[in-house]
DNA sequence: ACGTATTTGTACGTATGTATC
DNA sequence: AGATACATACGTACAAATACG
């Protein structure tokens, strides 16, 4: 779909939209690869800087991963399940990009923070790669 | 401090860097209010596009958030309580975009996302407005 | 009420570096 | 080694929102 310069929408924000409606709608499928960004600023017309904005926003949304081959689809690893038990706290938040890199986090993955009853050390897990259960 | 050209670490990073630092080390206190962009390039030596980049790494990590008027330190909102149960699973992502402006949120905010026992519903809170507490 | 200055947002261009295939 | 593709960094220009006098 071409960009329209008269939509009062930024030109990268129709790009990422584009692109998201076919990622959520599985349209583009898991570990599929994006095509190039200069081809898809051919294709739509627009800079390549303006793809890279719209690339951007898909993967600050957890959506893709590129690297220096390109982007890809995201796929969801494996989920560890973490327990958590009476008076135990949850948080979440972004990782510092230091802290992302030194456990091999992609773009746009939240951290849970656990702080278990009567202590206040926190624990840190990849949103990604956990989910929490509350038992007993 | 000057950004140092015979690094390995691209001068967006090292701008990055200086700046987290400031921050969590309390120097720039929240509320504090960056200077321009266009100041701190000339400062550092740097284009307004590097400190660009670099402020983008900041609100990616929920440090700052930016304004036409300019980028201040977050501060963290008043933090309500959401109670679970067992049975209760709870996740965390990244909202999209559209779905993050929906709900006036700050980027770099991740949203918890708790799913009750029993059903398959999701319940979304901003992550920085809430936080968990495990009952019963 | 209105214009002006400030500041960020968007979009283009170019060039070069560097990792990967 | 060569081609491809992303990463970094510079530049320009104009638009648009906000604050101020």
């Amino acid at each position: 779909m071409p960009v329209d310069w008269s939509s009062f929408q930024p030109a990268y924000m129709q790009v990422a939209d584009d692109l998201r409606a076919k990622i959520v709608g599985g349209e583009l499928p898991p570990d599929y690869r994006l095509p190039a960004e200069s081809h898809i600023a051919q294709q739509e017309g627009v800079s390549r800087d303006t793809v890279r904005k719209a690339i951007a926003v898909l993967r600050r949304e957890g959506l893709i991963r590129t690297t220096r081959r390109g982007s890809v689809i995201r796929t969801r690893p494996e989920v560890k399940v973490v327990a958590v038990a009476r008076g135990d706290r949850i948080e979440s938040r972004m990782p510092t990009d230091p802290e992302r890199r030194e456990h091999d986090m992609d773009e746009g993955v939240p951290v849970l923070v656990i702080v278990r009853a009567g202590t206040e050390d926190e624990e840190i897990y990849p949103a990604d790669q956990h989910r929490i259960a509350v038992q007993l």
